[in-house]
RNA sequence: GGGGAGAUACCAGAGCGGUCAAAUGGGGCAGACUGUAAAUCUGUUGGCGCAGCCUUCGGAGGUUCGAAUCCUCCUCUCCCCA
């Protein structure tokens, strides 16, 4: 199955520029896709494109990934509905770094001849001067060609307008591609659906400056069967960095997609087979409540992004706050076990005195642990019977005492189903 | 430059002198049902010492026993004419 094949078939096919298939067809073609260092990590929105890469490369092509010092100085506006504020430099060469070795872990350098490559657009960027770039890029694109741009359109009619730095983002990018195109032999460039415009730009200017054909091939946006924005929990991005998302978190976020959602993912975010799938879904149709979808993408995604250990690990402190465990076996637990079972469960601690003599439970929610921003909010949960200690329901008249303790020193809060906090209780 | 409309809780959007902590919808959260799914149903959605009190309706003042509601000024947004 050749690439274009393989990528249809998981629905990672958005728009192809035509000619792109041949090219592919024809030779060992380099491709490249770029992202801007505008985090210290990169997150789930990310990995359909770097899956784009990695198929690329199991097809035999040349992966490039481009980490954009340069273009992440200037922002760009695709999808953006207002000018965004600058990041300084330091913290854009920090990102950077961290981008860059997130990267690294999903492409193969040395295989021969198609290792992938890492590249920094600002190499190429940093020494070029204004006029310079005015001179060799700027010529050989008209503004009213910019302008069409739906992301330089849709700031133009939005009373917010776009600075002249934004609006030249496109050719910065432009400028990226036809200089890959020049020294790297890149003729390809992918991305999500939202840079076509940019791309285009870049396969236009190489036409126009150096005469040569180059290629455009985009993923659509990962969305939702529900509508919802892909990969935003209520606290916000899932990170492909673990001390940003655990993987226990990263795991659960899996773990919890819809059948729907699940069937789609699998196919974009893991390398099983066409037939591997296929028997997935037929067994997970026909127990569903095994959930095999679910567990055997949220299974490959996490050792992937994180390692086997994580998994474990996740799967571990699951099994335990999911299954069938109650406080007995909570209680049976050894203390390392505990521990490294809750590393992903966000913690924090109370001290010994505060409860010795039996704190309220809406004080310990609150006050004392900040699980619930409120009291209010505590108390409402209580009464609706949202709260449970150490996996038991607990009503609002609970005193939180040593009795509670497991190991002597820590209390499992459960804030509704799903979220589980861990009190530390030090003396 | 002239004329008009508006700014209300997470969002949308009622309210137009007391009965307004503010209708309704969406979203969020929780409960039931389940499969840690979807759909559905129910509850809830400013804070607190919670049958009471405190702080909220763009900002600052004012009228009034009493204002989200009336007046003045300010800031911002939108629309129409030039």
């Amino acid at each position: 199955m050749n690439l274009v094949e393989e990528l249809r078939w998981r629905g990672m096919i958005h728009d192809i520029m035509p000619g792109t298939e041949e090219q592919l067809a024809k030779e060992m073609t380099a491709a490249y896709i770029g992202y801007d260092p505008t985090s210290d990590s990169l997150h789930i929105g990310n990995l359909a494109s770097i899956m784009m890469l990695v198929h690329l490369q199991r097809a035999g092509h040349k992966p490039f990934a481009l980490v954009g010092g340069a273009t992440g100085m200037i922002g760009d506006p695709s999808g953006k509905s207002e000018e965004r504020v600058l990041l300084d430099e330091p913290t854009l060469r920090f990102n950077q770094i961290c981008i860059q070795k997130q990267l690294e872990k999903f492409l193969n350098f040395n295989v021969q001849p198609n290792a992938a490559e890492m590249v920094n657009n600002y190499d190429w960027t940093k020494d070029f001067s204004f006029l310079q770039f005015l001179r060799d890029v700027g010529k050989h694109l008209t503004v009213n060609y910019m302008m069409a741009k739906d992301s330089v359109k849709k700031r133009m009619e939005s009373g917010t307008g776009i600075s002249f730095t934004e609006f030249s983002y496109q050719l910065v990018q432009g400028y990226d591609f036809c200089w890959l195109y020049e020294h790297k032999n890149v003729k390809l460039q992918m991305g999500g659906s939202d840079q076509w415009g940019n791309i285009v730009t870049g396969t236009e200017l190489i036409r126009r400056k150096l005469g040569g054909e180059a290629f455009a091939l985009t993923c659509p946006l990962i969305t939702k069967s529900d509508g919802g924005k892909f990969g935003k929990t209520e606290e916000g991005n899932i990170w492909l960095d673990p001390q940003k998302t655990s993987p226990y978190k990263f795991y659960q976020f899996w773990i919890n997609t819809s059948d729907e959602d699940a069937a789609d993912f699998i196919r974009k975010f893991t390398l099983f087979s066409k037939e591997e799938i296929e028997l997935f879904t037929k067994q997970h149709n026909e127990a569903p409540h095994l959930r095999i979808l679910q567990k055997t993408l949220a299974k490959d995604i996490t050792i992937r992004v994180h390692s086997a250990d994580d998994y474990n690990a996740a799967l571990e402190a699951s099994e335990i706050l999911f299954g069938k465990g109650t406080t007995q076996t909570l209680k049976n637990l050894s203390e390392e076990t505990l521990l490294a079972v809750f590393e992903g469960v966000p913690q924090c601690e109370i001290k010994e005195n505060a409860i010795s003599e039996g704190l309220n439970i809406v004080d310990f929610l609150s006050e004392k642990t900040q699980i619930f921003d409120s009291k209010g909010e505590a108390r409402r949960m209580l009464k609706e019977g949202g709260v449970a200690i150490n996996k038991e329901k607990i009503a609002e008249s609970f005193l939180v005492t040593g009795a509670c303790l497991l190991k002597g020193k820590y209390i499992l809060v459960q804030k509704g189903k799903k979220n589980y906090f861990l009190v530390k209780v030090e003396s």
